[in-house]
RNA sequence: GUGGCUGUAGCUCAGUCGGUUAGAGCACCAGGUUGUGGUCCUGGGGGUCGCGGGUUCGAAUCCCGUCAGCCACCCCA
């Protein structure tokens, strides 16, 4: 009859209680102060938005890895019906995988927009991946991207950001990786192999320090590219890796000269900005999302095997839209992986929440007085909570401590008739009586922050 | 998607060579008489042992499946 319901979350999703609250807070307060002081304006837009937009976009991988709306009432009777099984029959609509695609598609559709469209984004993706550490299924990222312009600055800016962002938040240690497309793609082909095998060799590539040069060749084996190629390929990346490397590619006419012109042009400007002192460039670095098409940026952080953000420039996404193409930079920072370092690393400043003063109500006062000098109370400023059952005094400040409350404000009949409280400090047990207007300054006065 | 580990009370876990009514600590509630908490004492509520099937006289315990979580890959934020 009545199955027991599952009272914990869906897969790779989560309940916030309040301490989760207020330090999930806390970061976004500080991305979006950030985000804002470069100019960038927000941006929201659906959670679901059609299978069209997002198909095609992110590579096959990613195409599997969306969340699909299925199909409702008539149209699913139709699509059962007509004995439908594919995917696409069964649903039009998926669940909003990045906040680069919705932001490509509002760019394709809103041609007023500024020359140089600045947009940030805090808004929650989903993905039909396995969980992992640092990995839901549901999951908030933090987005800038700027539209419409090929400059080097627009790059630098959107890093310079992030960049802001981190050391804000009390990052000092993180790298911010780049690397271009166009250098990887002269890379695999100077290697001789054939662009067929070109993605499969940049994954594998992508690993390199984490299993080694003879890890890589045999990977690369297993996938059949032959030896030669791969040693060639290794050969390229270790010479690509010394000192110069990039400015003497630069300086040359060969594959992927513009590409590290492009990429010395970022680090020049990005230079004066706060991302100077985390620029690295890795020849590596190799990214997995489709329309990526120059520059590509990942931050790495110590103490975390996935990445903190990442992002890179994609000039021809928004043109996938059927309208003009128009170039585009962004760089995205996923919340939950720099919640986990900060949690890891305890970087949270002193977080209060809940109420400073819990009223504390005896068994001779109306409700109605409690509510009024709770009202009160809360006209000063202050965060109060009435103690709603009648129950012993005891009760009542122990219920204080549990719910952090750095002050208990006792009434009782005599106060009332006084106009006054007895506020109690719950750190150090000193209680005074004071008419309720004097409550405000005390307790802002003495308040420490809980925790 | 691949491999491994785990799943007992709200939380952290004990209990498993199969054997009566499944335990602890913490948390919660109530008491230790009048309007004073954080310590202490006493008592109490709370569990279809993740779910489904199998083996057995008997399963939290063994087997299979499934779901969920964790770890390492893959990928990413």
């Amino acid at each position: 009859m009545s199955q027991p319901i599952s009272t914990k979350p869906p897969s790779g999703m989560r309940d916030f209680l309040a301490a989760d609250v207020v330090r999930r807070r806390h970061v976004l307060a500080v991305v979006q102060r950030v985000y804002e002081s470069f100019g960038f304006v927000p941006l929201e837009t659906p959670t679901i938005e059609n299978l069209g937009t997002l198909l095609g976009k992110y590579g096959p991988e990613g195409d599997q890895l969306l969340f699909r709306v299925l199909h409702r009432r008539e149209k699913l009777q139709r699509a059962l019906a007509a004995g439908a099984v594919g995917e696409l029959d069964l649903a039009d609509e998926g669940l909003r995988y990045d906040l680069t695609v919705p932001l490509a598609r509002v760019v394709a559709n809103h041609r007023d927009l500024p020359a140089f469209f600045k947009r940030y984004a805090i808004q929650p993706v989903w993905r039909a991946d396995r969980p992992a550490k640092g990995r839901f299924r549901e999951f908030y990222q933090c987005d800038v991207d700027i539209t419409g312009t090929r400059s080097v600055v627009a790059d630098a800016e959107v890093c310079g950001a992030v960049a802001q962002v981190l050391r804000e938040l009390g990052f000092s240690d993180f790298r911010l990786l780049c690397n271009h497309r166009a250098l990887l793609r002269a890379l695999v082909a100077e290697a001789g192999i054939p662009p067929a095998h070109e993605a499969l060799a940049l994954v594998v590539l992508d690993k390199l320090d984490k299993v080694g040069v003879d890890g890589v060749q045999r990977e690369l084996a297993d996938k059949g590219v032959p030896a030669a190629q791969s040693g060639a390929l290794l050969r390229l990346l270790a010479e690509a890796r010394e000192a110069g490397a990039l400015a003497r590619r630069a300086a040359g006419d060969g594959a992927g000269a513009e590409g590290a012109r492009e990429l010395l042009a970022l680090f020049a400007a990005a230079g004066g900005g706060p991302a100077a002192a985390h620029l690295t460039f890795d020849p590596t670095l190799a990214r997995g999302l489709g329309y990526y098409t120059g520059p590509i940026f990942e931050i790495a952080c110590s103490d975390l095997a996935g990445s903190l953000g990442g992002g890179g420039r994609y000039d021809g996404l928004i043109g996938m839209f059927g309208k003009q193409p128009i170039p585009a930079v962004g760089f995205s920072l996923g919340l939950e992986r720099i919640l986990l370092v900060m949690e890891e690393r305890g970087m949270f400043p002193p977080l209060g929440i809940g109420p400073q003063v819990l009223l504390c109500r005896l068994p001779d006062v109306t409700a109605a007085a409690a509510i009024g000098v709770a009202t009160a109370l809360r006209a000063q400023g202050l965060r109060v909570e009435i103690y709603a059952d009648e129950a012993k005094l005891g009760t009542q400040l122990q219920y204080a401590n549990k719910v952090a409350a750095p002050f208990a404000a006792i009434l009782g009949g005599d106060e009332v008739a006084a106009g006054t409280v007895a506020l109690k400090d719950l750190h150090t047990g000193e209680q005074v009586v004071l008419r309720v207007a004097e409550v405000g300054a005390r307790v802002s006065r003495a308040h420490l922050p809980p925790r």
